[in-house]
DNA sequence: TCTGGGGTCCTAGGACCC
DNA sequence: TCTGGGGTCCTAGGACCC
């Protein structure tokens, strides 16, 4: 028989299994088998992170509510998320699968691709490989991981999220056809709950629906769009492995905060921006980034949300230029100063050289910041973070 | 006391230039 | 003597992902 559809690549994705849940319970073992749910507080404004298996029998997912997380699951232990932690161990899992092969692409805290050696195509060698990156994982972390194997990125990804959890699941080339039929169309990636909604309109509600459009009626639907689904339906996908090796920057840098009680306040909503600010910063300067342009971002009590632009004369990565900036861009807003329930300050146009450091636009840069800053950074290497701040980032609690 | 925080990419409309 | 056209950049908004 001709099952002689070969494999060309063959493209691992490996998905940790709740992965902030599971890193609490790893470092607290009185946690394994209880409803744990790593997000905000309960009580206030936030949303569920990473719900563990036993809190989702109770119908908890990640992005839910906590207040809702906490009616379906009164008994769950609420934790709070530990942004550290959770980079840590993710830098010590992609270490290790840098230790199977250096074709390794870090995609998100808890997810990578990898792809195989060339002449690894038995399936024995792929059914080793996979099993064995799974006990190591579980061996030195005590995690659980699922990985996905493809014969590309795309069917390596939905075969991990189809093996959940805990699972191992390959899509060899010759039965990527029978996976991906009937499979709905939102678990194709990148289709969320709008253009899901939208292809059910047209009557497209499983990937064999879609490949029965041709492709100039897709990219007539959906613009450039239509040719990504036109390649995910039939199971088409070039793009190539990003290995870490190639480490690239970031294109934006942001913080932002969602307040327990909106603030309207004029001098209050400046020093949150000014802490910001700081904190956006911090974290240029320890990239060696230099930002060209400032957003600020306001989510108004009806949830709606908007943002207004500011570009530096220069890039910068000091907080005195870009809270001057972002006060600016602040002020665009039509009543920059009404109630607001979240702030966000985020910094792009990001550039890394220091002679890409052309002026934007004209305007003197302004002497003693750099001292200055130089000083602070220097005493929060010393004494921590919180030793020092700008006078005005303090005005963010009346209690401070 | 429903609806986070960190990102990336795409698009439409307007400004601006030649 | 009604109001071109093409290219590019910028801005704001929105969809999506984990």
């Amino acid at each position: 028989v001709d099952k002689e559809r070969k494999w060309e690549r063959v493209v691992f994705h490996a998905d940790m299994d709740s992965f902030f849940a599971s890193v609490e319970v790893a470092t607290r073992p009185e946690l394994r088998g209880k409803p744990v749910i790593v997000g905000g507080r309960p009580d206030g404004r936030s949303v569920v992170s990473s719900p563990s298996y036993e809190a989702r029998k109770f119908g908890v997912h990640s992005a839910m509510p906590t207040a809702e997380a906490k009616r379906l699951c009164p008994h769950g232990i609420f934790l709070p998320v530990d942004g550290k932690k959770y980079g840590d161990y993710s830098k010590r899992i992609h270490q290790l699968l840098i230790e199977f092969t250096p074709e390794v692409e870090p995609f998100s805290i808890d997810e990578a691709f990898l792809e195989l050696p060339f002449s690894w195509r038995q399936r024995e060698e792929i059914r080793q490989a996979g099993e064995s990156i799974r006990g190591t994982i579980r061996k030195r972390f005590n995690l659980a991981a699922t990985i996905g194997a493809g014969p590309n990125k795309m069917i390596a990804k939905l075969a991990s999220k189809a093996g959940k959890p805990d699972g191992f699941k390959i899509i060899p080339p010759e039965k990527v056809d029978e996976f991906l039929l009937y499979l709905p169309v939102g678990k194709l990636w990148g289709v969320g709950e709008r253009t899901r909604a939208s292809l059910h309109r047209l009557g497209l509600y499983q990937v064999s629906d879609i490949r029965r459009l041709p492709m100039e009626r897709l990219n007539r639907l959906f613009g450039s769009w239509g040719q990504s689904l036109y390649n995910m339906a039939w199971g088409i996908d070039d793009s190539p492995l990003h290995p870490w090796y190639e480490d690239h920057d970031a294109k934006s840098v942001g913080h932002e905060e969602t307040f327990g009680k909106d603030i309207s306040d004029p001098e209050r909503i400046l020093a949150h921006l000014m802490e910001l600010s700081e904190r956006v910063a911090m974290r240029l300067r320890r990239k060696n980034y230099q930002a060209g342009l400032i957003t600020v971002k306001r989510k108004l009590p009806s949830m709606k949300l908007q943002t207004r632009a500011q570009m530096l004369a220069w890039p910068t990565q000091l907080e005195k230029d870009i809270f001057d900036a972002a006060k600016k861009a602040l002020c665009k807003f039509p009543k920059p100063y009404q109630a607001i329930r979240l702030l966000g300050v985020s910094a792009g146009k990001i550039v890394t050289e220091e002679n890409d450091r052309e002026p934007l636009l004209m305007q003197p840069l302004l002497e003693g910041e750099q001292e200055l800053t130089k000083t602070m950074d220097r005493m929060r290497a010393k004494y921590g973070k919180e030793i020092i701040h700008r006078a005005r980032s303090r005005l963010t609690d009346p209690e401070k």
